[in-house]
DNA sequence: GTCTATAGTTAGATAGAC
DNA sequence: GTCTATCTAACTATAGAC
Protein backbone atom coordinates (compact mmCIF):
# COMPACT_ATOMS: atom_id res chain seq x y z
CA UNK A 1 0.00 0.00 0.00
CA UNK A 2 2.87 1.94 0.84
CA UNK A 3 4.16 3.22 -3.15
CA UNK A 4 5.75 6.26 -4.86
CA UNK A 5 8.24 7.36 -2.78
CA UNK A 6 9.20 9.65 -6.04
CA UNK A 7 8.68 13.00 -6.41
CA UNK A 8 5.42 13.04 -8.41
CA UNK A 9 6.39 15.95 -10.53
CA UNK A 10 8.40 13.22 -13.12
CA UNK A 11 6.85 10.01 -14.31
CA UNK A 12 7.42 6.74 -12.58
CA UNK A 13 9.90 4.38 -14.06
CA UNK A 14 7.65 2.24 -14.71
CA UNK A 15 5.45 4.93 -17.00
CA UNK A 16 8.62 6.33 -18.69
CA UNK A 17 9.93 2.47 -19.02
CA UNK A 18 6.72 1.69 -20.99
CA UNK A 19 6.88 4.93 -23.18
CA UNK A 20 9.94 4.22 -24.15
CA UNK A 21 9.71 0.90 -25.04
CA UNK A 22 6.24 1.95 -26.92
CA UNK A 23 8.52 4.25 -29.13
CA UNK A 24 11.36 1.91 -29.84
CA UNK A 25 8.89 -1.23 -30.70
CA UNK A 26 7.08 0.50 -32.77
CA UNK A 27 9.80 1.94 -34.60
CA UNK A 28 11.85 -0.66 -35.35
CA UNK A 29 9.56 -3.79 -34.27
CA UNK A 30 9.96 -6.79 -32.01
CA UNK A 31 13.29 -8.10 -33.66
CA UNK A 32 14.97 -4.52 -34.03
CA UNK A 33 14.16 -3.47 -30.73
CA UNK A 34 17.25 -4.23 -28.42
CA UNK A 35 16.49 -3.28 -24.49
CA UNK A 36 19.68 -1.67 -24.35
CA UNK A 37 18.43 1.15 -26.49
CA UNK A 38 14.91 1.36 -24.07
CA UNK A 39 17.58 1.49 -21.31
CA UNK A 40 19.21 4.14 -22.52
CA UNK A 41 16.64 6.38 -23.51
CA UNK A 42 14.50 5.84 -20.11
CA UNK A 43 17.71 6.65 -18.61
CA UNK A 44 18.12 3.76 -16.14
CA UNK A 45 19.82 0.35 -17.20
CA UNK A 46 19.34 -2.86 -18.17
CA UNK A 47 18.88 -4.48 -14.59
CA UNK A 48 16.08 -2.49 -13.87
CA UNK A 49 13.96 -3.04 -17.06
CA UNK A 50 14.66 -6.70 -16.46
CA UNK A 51 13.62 -5.72 -12.70
CA UNK A 52 9.88 -4.39 -14.10
CA UNK A 53 9.16 -6.83 -16.83
CA UNK A 54 11.37 -9.37 -16.44
CA UNK A 55 12.13 -10.13 -20.29
CA UNK A 56 11.92 -8.67 -23.17
CA UNK A 57 9.08 -10.92 -24.02
CA UNK A 58 6.74 -9.80 -21.77
CA UNK A 59 7.35 -6.09 -22.06
CA UNK A 60 6.52 -6.82 -25.56
CA UNK A 61 3.41 -7.79 -24.50
CA UNK A 62 2.43 -5.41 -22.93
CA UNK A 63 3.48 -3.10 -25.71
CA UNK A 64 1.54 -5.01 -28.34
CA UNK A 65 -1.73 -5.51 -26.38
CA UNK A 66 -1.59 -1.63 -25.94
CA UNK A 67 -1.55 -0.98 -29.16
CA UNK A 68 -3.28 -3.63 -30.72
CA UNK A 69 -6.57 -2.43 -27.98
CA UNK A 70 -5.86 1.08 -29.91
CA UNK A 71 -5.75 -0.59 -33.27
CA UNK A 72 -9.29 -2.06 -32.71
CA UNK A 73 -11.33 0.47 -30.08
CA UNK A 74 -14.38 1.19 -31.01
CA UNK A 75 -15.36 -0.70 -33.91
CA UNK A 76 -16.99 -2.83 -32.02
CA UNK A 77 -19.37 -0.37 -30.56
CA UNK A 78 -19.67 1.29 -33.96
CA UNK A 79 -20.58 -1.85 -35.22
CA UNK A 80 -23.40 -2.41 -33.29
CA UNK A 81 -25.00 0.21 -32.85
CA UNK A 82 -28.31 0.71 -34.85
CA UNK A 83 -27.38 3.02 -37.43
CA UNK A 84 -27.46 2.36 -41.32
CA UNK A 85 -24.50 1.41 -42.69
CA UNK A 86 -24.22 4.76 -44.52
CA UNK A 87 -24.02 6.38 -41.40
CA UNK A 88 -21.42 3.70 -39.75
CA UNK A 89 -19.08 4.62 -42.67
CA UNK A 90 -19.15 8.31 -41.53
CA UNK A 91 -18.43 7.96 -38.47
CA UNK A 92 -15.57 4.50 -38.63
CA UNK A 93 -13.51 6.79 -41.18
CA UNK A 94 -13.54 9.73 -39.52
CA UNK A 95 -12.77 8.08 -36.02
CA UNK A 96 -10.66 5.92 -37.28
CA UNK A 97 -8.37 8.09 -39.46
CA UNK A 98 -8.07 10.29 -36.47
CA UNK A 99 -6.87 8.39 -34.38
CA UNK A 100 -4.07 6.81 -36.51
CA UNK A 101 -3.05 10.23 -37.26
CA UNK A 102 -2.77 10.49 -33.86
CA UNK A 103 -0.77 7.22 -33.21
CA UNK A 104 0.93 6.70 -37.00
CA UNK A 105 2.92 3.87 -36.36
CA UNK A 106 0.36 1.72 -34.70
CA UNK A 107 -1.04 0.07 -37.86
CA UNK A 108 2.67 -0.94 -39.43
CA UNK A 109 3.42 -2.19 -35.74
CA UNK A 110 0.60 -4.28 -35.52
CA UNK A 111 0.02 -5.50 -38.98
CA UNK A 112 3.47 -6.63 -39.24
CA UNK A 113 4.13 -8.10 -35.80
CA UNK A 114 0.99 -9.93 -36.52
CA UNK A 115 2.51 -11.07 -39.72
CA UNK A 116 5.60 -11.89 -38.17
CA UNK A 117 3.97 -14.04 -35.62
CA UNK A 118 0.12 -15.24 -36.95
CA UNK A 119 0.55 -18.19 -34.02
CA UNK A 120 0.90 -15.55 -31.23
CA UNK A 121 -1.41 -13.79 -32.31
CA UNK A 122 -4.36 -16.65 -33.25
CA UNK A 123 -4.20 -18.49 -29.99
CA UNK A 124 -4.84 -15.19 -27.98
CA UNK A 125 -7.18 -13.20 -29.24
CA UNK A 126 -9.47 -15.43 -30.96
CA UNK A 127 -10.79 -17.62 -28.23
CA UNK A 128 -11.49 -14.87 -26.24
CA UNK A 129 -14.18 -13.25 -28.48
CA UNK A 130 -11.63 -10.33 -28.70
CA UNK A 131 -12.33 -9.96 -32.38
CA UNK A 132 -14.70 -7.49 -33.54
CA UNK A 133 -17.93 -8.61 -34.92
CA UNK A 134 -17.46 -8.63 -38.59
CA UNK A 135 -19.87 -11.13 -39.83
CA UNK A 136 -22.54 -8.74 -38.17
CA UNK A 137 -21.52 -6.12 -39.93
CA UNK A 138 -21.52 -8.27 -43.18
CA UNK A 139 -25.07 -9.39 -42.04
CA UNK A 140 -26.32 -5.39 -41.99
CA UNK A 141 -24.89 -5.27 -45.61
CA UNK A 142 -26.59 -8.21 -46.88
CA UNK A 143 -30.19 -7.10 -45.20
CA UNK A 144 -29.20 -3.16 -46.89
CA UNK A 145 -28.21 -4.60 -50.23
CA UNK A 146 -31.32 -7.23 -50.42
CA UNK A 147 -33.73 -3.83 -48.95
CA UNK A 148 -32.31 -2.22 -51.98
CA UNK A 149 -30.82 0.65 -49.91
CA UNK A 150 -27.66 -0.08 -51.56
CA UNK A 151 -25.90 -1.32 -54.62
CA UNK A 152 -25.41 -5.65 -54.71
CA UNK A 153 -21.88 -6.29 -53.08
CA UNK A 154 -20.21 -8.84 -51.60
CA UNK A 155 -20.37 -7.59 -47.95
CA UNK A 156 -17.04 -9.21 -47.42
CA UNK A 157 -15.47 -7.56 -50.31
CA UNK A 158 -17.17 -4.15 -49.01
CA UNK A 159 -15.73 -4.67 -45.19
CA UNK A 160 -12.36 -4.84 -47.09
CA UNK A 161 -12.60 -1.88 -48.89
CA UNK A 162 -13.64 0.27 -46.08
CA UNK A 163 -10.18 -1.11 -43.79
CA UNK A 164 -8.03 -0.68 -47.26
CA UNK A 165 -9.20 2.71 -47.77
CA UNK A 166 -8.64 3.73 -43.73
CA UNK A 167 -5.59 1.66 -43.21
CA UNK A 168 -3.41 1.89 -45.93
CA UNK A 169 -2.27 5.24 -46.71
CA UNK A 170 -0.66 4.92 -42.98
CA UNK A 171 1.39 1.80 -44.14
CA UNK A 172 2.64 3.28 -47.33
CA UNK A 173 3.75 6.53 -46.10
CA UNK A 174 7.47 6.44 -46.37
CA UNK A 175 6.65 5.58 -50.12
CA UNK A 176 4.04 7.15 -50.83
CA UNK A 177 6.04 10.31 -49.62
CA UNK A 178 8.99 9.10 -51.57
CA UNK A 179 6.80 8.99 -54.76
CA UNK A 180 5.21 11.80 -54.45
CA UNK A 181 7.61 14.70 -53.06
CA UNK A 182 4.87 15.82 -50.64
CA UNK A 183 5.66 16.97 -47.25
CA UNK A 184 4.70 15.96 -43.60
CA UNK A 185 2.41 18.71 -43.83
CA UNK A 186 0.69 18.05 -47.16
CA UNK A 187 0.26 14.81 -45.98
CA UNK A 188 -1.65 15.82 -41.95
CA UNK A 189 -3.97 18.12 -45.03
CA UNK A 190 -4.07 14.86 -47.38
CA UNK A 191 -5.05 12.66 -44.49
CA UNK A 192 -7.24 15.37 -42.67
CA UNK A 193 -9.14 15.65 -46.04
CA UNK A 194 -9.69 11.46 -46.45
CA UNK A 195 -11.93 11.33 -43.46
CA UNK A 196 -14.67 12.46 -45.18
CA UNK A 197 -13.30 11.71 -49.04
CA UNK A 198 -13.34 8.20 -48.25
CA UNK A 199 -16.80 8.11 -46.81
CA UNK A 200 -18.05 9.83 -49.70
CA UNK A 201 -15.95 7.22 -52.06
CA UNK A 202 -17.77 4.27 -50.62
CA UNK A 203 -20.91 5.78 -50.88
CA UNK A 204 -20.88 7.06 -54.41
CA UNK A 205 -19.67 3.67 -55.33
CA UNK A 206 -22.64 2.00 -53.38
CA UNK A 207 -25.08 4.32 -53.95
CA UNK A 208 -28.62 2.81 -55.56
CA UNK B 1 34.90 -17.51 -68.97
CA UNK B 2 35.17 -20.85 -67.52
CA UNK B 3 32.68 -21.25 -65.19
CA UNK B 4 29.75 -23.61 -63.80
CA UNK B 5 32.01 -26.91 -63.14
CA UNK B 6 28.36 -28.39 -61.06
CA UNK B 7 26.75 -30.72 -62.67
CA UNK B 8 23.91 -28.54 -63.90
CA UNK B 9 21.11 -30.60 -62.87
CA UNK B 10 20.27 -28.90 -59.65
CA UNK B 11 20.53 -25.09 -58.97
CA UNK B 12 24.37 -23.32 -58.55
CA UNK B 13 25.25 -22.81 -55.12
CA UNK B 14 24.45 -18.95 -55.96
CA UNK B 15 21.09 -19.37 -56.87
CA UNK B 16 20.22 -21.41 -54.11
CA UNK B 17 21.38 -19.00 -51.67
CA UNK B 18 19.26 -16.53 -53.13
CA UNK B 19 16.20 -18.51 -53.42
CA UNK B 20 16.91 -19.18 -49.43
CA UNK B 21 17.39 -15.92 -48.43
CA UNK B 22 14.69 -14.58 -49.88
CA UNK B 23 12.21 -16.87 -47.80
CA UNK B 24 14.17 -16.02 -44.73
CA UNK B 25 14.09 -12.17 -44.84
CA UNK B 26 10.27 -12.20 -46.86
CA UNK B 27 9.16 -14.02 -43.44
CA UNK B 28 11.40 -12.59 -40.75
CA UNK B 29 12.24 -9.22 -41.99
CA UNK B 30 15.74 -7.75 -41.90
CA UNK B 31 16.22 -7.48 -38.19
CA UNK B 32 14.55 -10.78 -37.39
CA UNK B 33 16.54 -13.04 -40.10
CA UNK B 34 19.47 -14.93 -39.35
CA UNK B 35 22.44 -15.65 -41.57
CA UNK B 36 22.72 -19.65 -40.05
CA UNK B 37 18.97 -19.93 -40.89
CA UNK B 38 20.08 -18.93 -44.12
CA UNK B 39 23.01 -21.07 -44.31
CA UNK B 40 21.35 -23.91 -43.21
CA UNK B 41 18.60 -23.65 -45.31
CA UNK B 42 20.90 -23.81 -48.04
CA UNK B 43 22.47 -26.35 -46.95
CA UNK B 44 25.85 -24.61 -46.44
CA UNK B 45 27.66 -23.30 -43.82
CA UNK B 46 27.87 -19.57 -43.02
CA UNK B 47 31.38 -18.70 -44.09
CA UNK B 48 29.70 -19.75 -47.69
CA UNK B 49 27.14 -17.48 -47.22
CA UNK B 50 29.88 -14.72 -46.44
CA UNK B 51 32.20 -15.72 -49.53
CA UNK B 52 29.57 -15.20 -52.13
CA UNK B 53 27.74 -12.08 -50.54
CA UNK B 54 30.46 -10.44 -48.06
CA UNK B 55 27.98 -9.50 -45.48
CA UNK B 56 24.15 -9.51 -44.42
CA UNK B 57 23.53 -6.04 -45.73
CA UNK B 58 25.02 -6.88 -49.40
CA UNK B 59 22.50 -9.92 -49.42
CA UNK B 60 19.37 -8.05 -48.21
CA UNK B 61 20.12 -5.61 -50.58
CA UNK B 62 20.02 -7.97 -53.27
CA UNK B 63 17.09 -9.59 -52.14
CA UNK B 64 15.37 -6.22 -51.41
CA UNK B 65 16.01 -4.86 -55.14
CA UNK B 66 14.64 -7.45 -56.40
CA UNK B 67 11.64 -7.50 -54.05
CA UNK B 68 11.06 -4.06 -55.16
CA UNK B 69 11.59 -4.45 -58.57
CA UNK B 70 8.36 -6.83 -58.28
CA UNK B 71 6.32 -4.62 -56.41
CA UNK B 72 6.69 -1.73 -58.87
CA UNK B 73 6.97 -3.42 -62.14
CA UNK B 74 4.73 -3.07 -65.24
CA UNK B 75 3.43 -0.30 -63.00
CA UNK B 76 5.24 2.36 -65.53
CA UNK B 77 3.86 0.90 -68.50
CA UNK B 78 0.41 1.14 -67.26
CA UNK B 79 0.36 4.67 -66.57
CA UNK B 80 2.28 5.84 -70.16
CA UNK B 81 -0.01 3.75 -71.81
CA UNK B 82 -2.62 6.09 -73.90
CA UNK B 83 -5.82 4.68 -72.80
CA UNK B 84 -8.69 6.24 -70.57
CA UNK B 85 -8.15 6.09 -66.52
CA UNK B 86 -11.14 3.43 -66.30
CA UNK B 87 -9.18 1.16 -68.79
CA UNK B 88 -6.24 1.43 -67.11
CA UNK B 89 -7.81 0.68 -63.64
CA UNK B 90 -9.05 -2.39 -65.12
CA UNK B 91 -5.27 -3.69 -66.09
CA UNK B 92 -3.72 -2.63 -62.91
CA UNK B 93 -6.52 -4.12 -60.55
CA UNK B 94 -6.01 -7.46 -62.49
CA UNK B 95 -2.11 -7.42 -63.00
CA UNK B 96 -1.43 -6.28 -59.62
CA UNK B 97 -3.54 -8.48 -57.52
CA UNK B 98 -2.37 -11.70 -59.84
CA UNK B 99 1.22 -10.75 -59.44
CA UNK B 100 0.66 -10.71 -55.52
CA UNK B 101 -1.32 -13.47 -55.25
CA UNK B 102 1.61 -15.09 -56.48
CA UNK B 103 3.83 -13.60 -54.53
CA UNK B 104 2.03 -12.34 -51.41
CA UNK B 105 4.82 -11.84 -48.51
CA UNK B 106 6.34 -8.97 -51.28
CA UNK B 107 4.02 -5.99 -49.83
CA UNK B 108 4.34 -6.20 -46.18
CA UNK B 109 8.33 -7.28 -46.72
CA UNK B 110 8.55 -3.78 -49.36
CA UNK B 111 6.86 -1.65 -46.70
CA UNK B 112 7.73 -2.56 -43.19
CA UNK B 113 11.58 -2.80 -44.70
CA UNK B 114 10.99 1.17 -46.03
CA UNK B 115 9.16 1.51 -42.96
CA UNK B 116 11.76 1.05 -40.46
CA UNK B 117 14.41 1.93 -42.88
CA UNK B 118 13.05 5.41 -44.78
CA UNK B 119 16.66 7.10 -45.70
CA UNK B 120 18.00 3.98 -47.22
CA UNK B 121 15.11 3.79 -49.70
CA UNK B 122 14.47 7.60 -50.43
CA UNK B 123 18.58 7.93 -51.31
CA UNK B 124 18.55 5.01 -53.44
CA UNK B 125 15.25 5.10 -55.70
CA UNK B 126 14.64 8.92 -55.87
CA UNK B 127 17.65 10.22 -57.57
CA UNK B 128 17.46 7.61 -60.11
CA UNK B 129 13.94 8.74 -61.55
CA UNK B 130 12.66 5.57 -60.46
CA UNK B 131 9.81 6.73 -58.92
CA UNK B 132 6.39 5.89 -60.91
CA UNK B 133 5.17 8.71 -62.85
CA UNK B 134 2.38 9.19 -60.22
CA UNK B 135 2.15 12.99 -61.34
CA UNK B 136 1.60 12.24 -65.12
CA UNK B 137 -1.20 9.59 -63.79
CA UNK B 138 -2.75 12.19 -61.26
CA UNK B 139 -2.61 14.85 -64.80
CA UNK B 140 -4.54 12.37 -66.56
CA UNK B 141 -7.26 11.88 -63.94
CA UNK B 142 -7.68 15.77 -63.82
CA UNK B 143 -8.05 16.04 -66.97
CA UNK B 144 -10.50 13.95 -67.34
CA UNK B 145 -12.36 15.02 -64.47
CA UNK B 146 -12.69 18.33 -66.92
CA UNK B 147 -13.25 16.61 -69.51
CA UNK B 148 -16.56 15.58 -67.73
CA UNK B 149 -15.43 11.13 -67.93
CA UNK B 150 -15.34 10.74 -64.22
CA UNK B 151 -16.82 12.29 -61.28
CA UNK B 152 -15.15 15.50 -59.31
CA UNK B 153 -12.27 13.54 -57.15
CA UNK B 154 -8.95 14.94 -55.49
CA UNK B 155 -6.30 12.45 -58.15
CA UNK B 156 -3.97 11.94 -55.29
CA UNK B 157 -6.92 10.88 -53.13
CA UNK B 158 -8.32 9.06 -55.85
CA UNK B 159 -4.67 6.90 -56.72
CA UNK B 160 -4.20 6.19 -53.16
CA UNK B 161 -7.50 4.73 -53.37
CA UNK B 162 -6.29 2.61 -56.01
CA UNK B 163 -3.38 0.92 -53.97
CA UNK B 164 -5.35 0.78 -51.00
CA UNK B 165 -8.08 -1.32 -52.58
CA UNK B 166 -5.28 -3.56 -54.17
CA UNK B 167 -2.78 -4.03 -51.83
CA UNK B 168 -3.90 -3.76 -48.20
CA UNK B 169 -5.95 -7.07 -48.19
CA UNK B 170 -2.61 -8.80 -48.85
CA UNK B 171 -0.70 -7.12 -45.77
CA UNK B 172 -3.93 -7.25 -43.68
CA UNK B 173 -4.05 -10.94 -44.56
CA UNK B 174 -3.68 -12.98 -41.02
CA UNK B 175 -5.48 -10.73 -39.47
CA UNK B 176 -8.16 -10.74 -41.64
CA UNK B 177 -8.22 -15.09 -41.30
CA UNK B 178 -8.07 -14.09 -37.89
CA UNK B 179 -11.10 -12.38 -37.75
CA UNK B 180 -13.53 -14.19 -40.61
CA UNK B 181 -12.43 -17.84 -39.98
CA UNK B 182 -11.60 -18.02 -43.35
CA UNK B 183 -9.76 -21.27 -44.88
CA UNK B 184 -6.74 -20.47 -47.29
CA UNK B 185 -8.73 -21.67 -50.22
CA UNK B 186 -11.55 -19.23 -49.13
CA UNK B 187 -9.11 -16.34 -48.88
CA UNK B 188 -7.89 -17.31 -52.27
CA UNK B 189 -11.49 -17.11 -54.30
CA UNK B 190 -11.25 -13.84 -52.53
CA UNK B 191 -8.63 -12.52 -53.82
CA UNK B 192 -9.78 -13.95 -57.43
CA UNK B 193 -12.79 -11.97 -57.14
CA UNK B 194 -11.19 -9.06 -55.66
CA UNK B 195 -9.07 -8.40 -59.55
CA UNK B 196 -12.73 -7.53 -60.86
CA UNK B 197 -14.50 -6.28 -57.72
CA UNK B 198 -11.87 -3.77 -56.94
CA UNK B 199 -12.23 -2.39 -60.48
CA UNK B 200 -16.16 -2.32 -60.36
CA UNK B 201 -16.23 -0.67 -56.90
CA UNK B 202 -13.49 2.27 -58.28
CA UNK B 203 -15.43 3.24 -61.38
CA UNK B 204 -18.87 3.02 -59.60
CA UNK B 205 -17.54 5.18 -57.46
CA UNK B 206 -15.97 7.74 -60.01
CA UNK B 207 -18.92 7.14 -62.67
CA UNK B 208 -20.45 10.52 -63.89
C1' DG C 1 14.41 0.50 -6.49
C1' DT C 2 18.58 1.12 -8.56
C1' DC C 3 23.08 0.20 -9.57
C1' DT C 4 27.72 -2.40 -11.33
C1' DA C 5 29.52 -6.37 -12.97
C1' DT C 6 29.24 -10.36 -15.37
C1' DA C 7 27.39 -14.72 -16.93
C1' DG C 8 25.76 -17.17 -20.96
C1' DT C 9 24.43 -17.12 -25.57
C1' DT C 10 24.31 -15.98 -30.18
C1' DA C 11 25.11 -12.88 -33.85
C1' DG C 12 28.01 -11.54 -38.07
C1' DA C 13 32.34 -12.05 -39.94
C1' DT C 14 37.17 -13.93 -40.97
C1' DA C 15 41.41 -17.13 -41.23
C1' DG C 16 43.18 -20.80 -43.16
C1' DA C 17 43.12 -25.81 -44.57
C1' DC C 18 41.56 -28.60 -48.38
C1' DG D 1 34.25 -23.36 -53.83
C1' DT D 2 33.63 -25.33 -49.58
C1' DC D 3 34.70 -26.52 -45.13
C1' DT D 4 36.10 -26.21 -39.75
C1' DA D 5 37.46 -23.41 -36.31
C1' DT D 6 37.57 -19.18 -34.22
C1' DC D 7 37.32 -14.11 -33.32
C1' DT D 8 34.86 -10.23 -31.74
C1' DA D 9 30.99 -7.87 -30.67
C1' DA D 10 26.35 -7.59 -29.23
C1' DC D 11 22.47 -9.41 -27.07
C1' DT D 12 19.32 -10.98 -23.09
C1' DA D 13 19.39 -11.97 -18.55
C1' DT D 14 20.97 -12.54 -13.70
C1' DA D 15 23.74 -12.04 -9.24
C1' DG D 16 24.63 -9.35 -5.70
C1' DA D 17 25.95 -4.83 -3.45
C1' DC D 18 23.80 -0.64 -1.84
Amino acid sequence: MAKEKKAVVDQSTEKRILDVAKKVFFTKGYAGARMQDIADEAAINKALLHYYFRSKDQLFEVIFMGAFSTFFPRIRDIIDADKPFTEKIDQFTDEYISMMMQQPFIPMFVLNEVHKNPERFFHKFIPEGKAPPIKKLAAQIAAEVKNGNIKPIDPMQLIMNLMSLCIFPFVSKPIFQAFTGISDNQLKKFMEERKTAVAAFIKAAIEV
